[in-house]
DNA sequence: AAGCCCATGTAACTGGTTACATGATTCT
DNA sequence: AGAATCATGTAACCAGTTACATGGGCTT
C-alpha cells in the first residue's frame, strides 16, 4: 500500500490539505513516483487519520483541512522506508513492445525501434529544458521535481540507448 | 489494454496453451516487461476469441486448447506496436522511496540511500553473471531473453547511480 | 454576475491479485 | 500408490480510474 506512505512522506515534509497533496502528485510525484487522484486521496486521509496515523492541524476557508502526522505516523513511515521493496509486478509497455518486436516483419522491426528511440530522444531534449528552467527558477523548493527531472532524463536516455543497442543486435545476425 | 496486446504478441511468436502463455509471463516476461497470473489469462483469451483476434488451432490431452492469432489478431497486434504509447500512471517505489529521503534524518538517510545503492548494484553483478551465462548458452534463441537481461543491466545501474546521486545533492544543502 | 480556482466528497466500473476448486496425466 | 505437474476455470476482494456531484471564495 505504497499510496500511504507517499501520504505520510509528503505530510511528513509539510503539512498540508487533501488538495495540496493532490496537486503534488500532478506536479512532480506522478511522472515517475507514484500516482494518484484525489478520489483516492481523501478516502485514505480518512483512513488514516482512524487508524491514528495523521491528525487535522489546521481548518482554513471552504470547509479545508490541514493534515499532519503524528509519532505513530512518522514511525511508520520510518518503517516502511527501511522495509524491503515490496517486488511489484513490472508493468511496462515500452519494454513489452520491444519484447515483441519478433513478431515484426524485419523492414517494420528497424522502423518501430529507430522511432521508439526518437521518440525517447525528445524526451531527453524536453527534460534538459525542463532542467535548466528548474535551476534557473529563484523560488526555492524545487528539489523533488529537480530530482524527478534527472531521473527521468537517465530513464530516457537508457530507453533510447538500449532501443539502438537492441537495433544494432538484430542487425547482426539478420543482415540487410 | 496491454494485457490483451501481450497475449497476441506471444501467440504470434509461437501458438499454444493457456497454461504455456502462463509459464512465459513467469519467466520472462514478469521482471522488466508484464505480468499476469492464469486467473487473469484465460478469460482474457475468451474475451479475445469472441472478438475474432485469436483462434483454437488444436487440442490436447487434460483438456488443453492450443490458441494461434487470426489474421485480425495480427493486424491489432501490429497497430497497437505502431500505435503511441499510453502514458500509464508511473508506480515506481524505489524513486518515491528517494523523493521522501528527505523525511529522515540525517544520519537514516545516509543509512537507506547507501542501502539503497548497494542493492541496486548487487542486481547489477547478478545481471552481468546471467548475460554470461546466456551467451555461453548454446541453444539458439535466447536473444529476447538478452535483450531483457540488458535492460535490466541498466536499469539498475541508472537506479544506483542516480541513488548517488540523490545523496550528493541532499548533502550541498544539508551538509554535515 | 460570470468564470475560475479552491476544496471535498461519493459511485460505478475496470484491471489485477489471491484464494478456491477440480480433475487428468506423468513420474517415481 | 502417491506426488508432482499439467491444465483450466470461478469467486471474492483490492487498488485505482473516471465520472458524478456540490459548494465556497476570489477576481474581473
Amino acid at each position: 500500500m505504497s499510496l500511504r506512505h507517499a501520504l505520510l512522506g509528503l505530510l511528513a515534509d509539510t503539512p498540508q490539505t487533501g488538495y495540496d497533496l493532490t496537486k503534488q502528485f500532478e506536479q512532480s510525484l506522478s511522472d515517475h513516483a507514484w500516482s494518484a487522484s484525489h478520489s483516492q486521496i481523501y478516502p485514505e486521509l480518512k483512513r488514516m487519520m482512524d487508524g491514528g496515523l495523521v491528525e487535522v492541524v489546521g481548518e482554513g476557508a471552504r470547509g479545508s483541512k490541514t493534515y499532519g502526522v503524528t509519532d505513530d505516523g512518522r514511525a511508520e513511515l520510518r518503517r516502511w522506508m527501511f522495509s524491503p521493496l515490496s517486488d511489484a509486478p513490472a508493468r511496462n509497455e515500452f519494454v513489452l513492445r520491444l519484447f515483441l518486436l519478433s513478431t515484426l516483419d524485419l523492414a517494420d522491426t528497424r522502423e518501430l525501434a529507430e522511432n521508439m528511440a526518437r521518440t525517447s530522444e525528445e524526451e531527453v531534449a524536453g527534460l534538459r529544458e525542463a532542467i535548466s528552467r528548474i535551476e534557473q527558477d529563484p523560488s526555492g523548493d524545487s528539489r523533488y521535481a529537480r530530482f524527478a527531472a534527472e531521473f527521468g532524463l537517465r530513464y530516457y536516455q537508457l530507453q533510447a540507448d538500449w532501443a539502438r543497442w537492441v537495433v544494432t543486435e538484430l542487425g547482426k545476425h539478420r543482415p540487410a
